[in-house]
DNA sequence: GGACATAAAATGCTCGGGCATGGTAGGGTC
DNA sequence: GACCCTACCATGCCCGAGCATTTTATGTCC
């Protein structure tokens, strides 16, 4: 009952949850990137862009607004930015003027990209169900 | 009733884990990262090396085979390789020789590794607690 | 209408991380 | 000993990510 309550102490529950998120990210995200950048050619943040753009393009008219993409994104302005090039150069989506203010951008994705998309799903969430079982 | 055994289908839960470590992830790796650095200019993979080397100091007369800490880092053998070298020029860490096998190092934690591990502490355990509450 | 503050996005810079390679040391086999 | 295979560590190279700054466009207050 010692050894329990030693190791009950808030300190040591709150270690153990972050080595448990450490443990799982690095796991996973080790592996997903590697699974679809040699399968598909796509890093982890593109395939969560696509993810993320197709189904907000089933809503709407299959564009979105730049910063209501990146505001659902683990990235910083930046790499988005350069995200959403390197994905545009791949032709897998499309910038659009917005016309109302010339500041923002709409984005689409592209037939190229939800076939990609399409393809990369299965490797995705073989992935995941290996680890989350 | 329909609505939940849609919301509860295989590929949802394991999306939704997911989800959950993504998010975990991010938020107290972004945290731990800037408080670590702006409060005692130390990296996440900085402390966590500190960490580990000092726990493993206690038992084995300060010092670890660096293969053997290596093993215990989420750290590719060449990030890891310059964290020590980082580290070392910081004054916080020491490489040392192994007679029996020259091909290995021994490392050691400084004395104002320890103290600055020390400062640290509050600070980690302050935003790991703040985020598993 | 001009000055100023703010918002969206792109870009220069730097840094940490991974992959591939190199360099050196051990341990075999012949 | 010569040869080869493997282990430990360092280094060259590239890439993705964050910070700070710039550019362009809106809106506002006078």
């Amino acid at each position: 009952m010692e050894a329990v309550s030693e190791f009950a102490t808030p300190e040591f529950r709150v270690d153990a949850q972050w080595s448990d998120v450490l443990h799982a990210y690095h796991s996973v995200s080790g592996q997903l990137e590697h699974a679809l950048q040699s399968g598909h050619g796509l890093g982890m943040s593109d395939f969560e862009l696509l993810k993320i753009l197709s189904k907000s393009c089933g809503k709407a008219k299959n564009k979105i607004l730049m910063k209501d993409l990146e505001a659902q994104m683990y990235l910083s302005q930046s790499a988005f930015s350069r995200t959403v090039t390197r994905l545009e150069k791949a032709g897998l989506v499309e910038r659009g003027a917005c016309d109302n203010d010339r500041r923002s951008n709409f984005l689409a994705i592209t037939s190229e990209g939800c076939d990609l998309l399409d393809a990369a799903g299965p490797t995705y969430r073989a992935v995941l169900s290996k680890h989350f079982a």
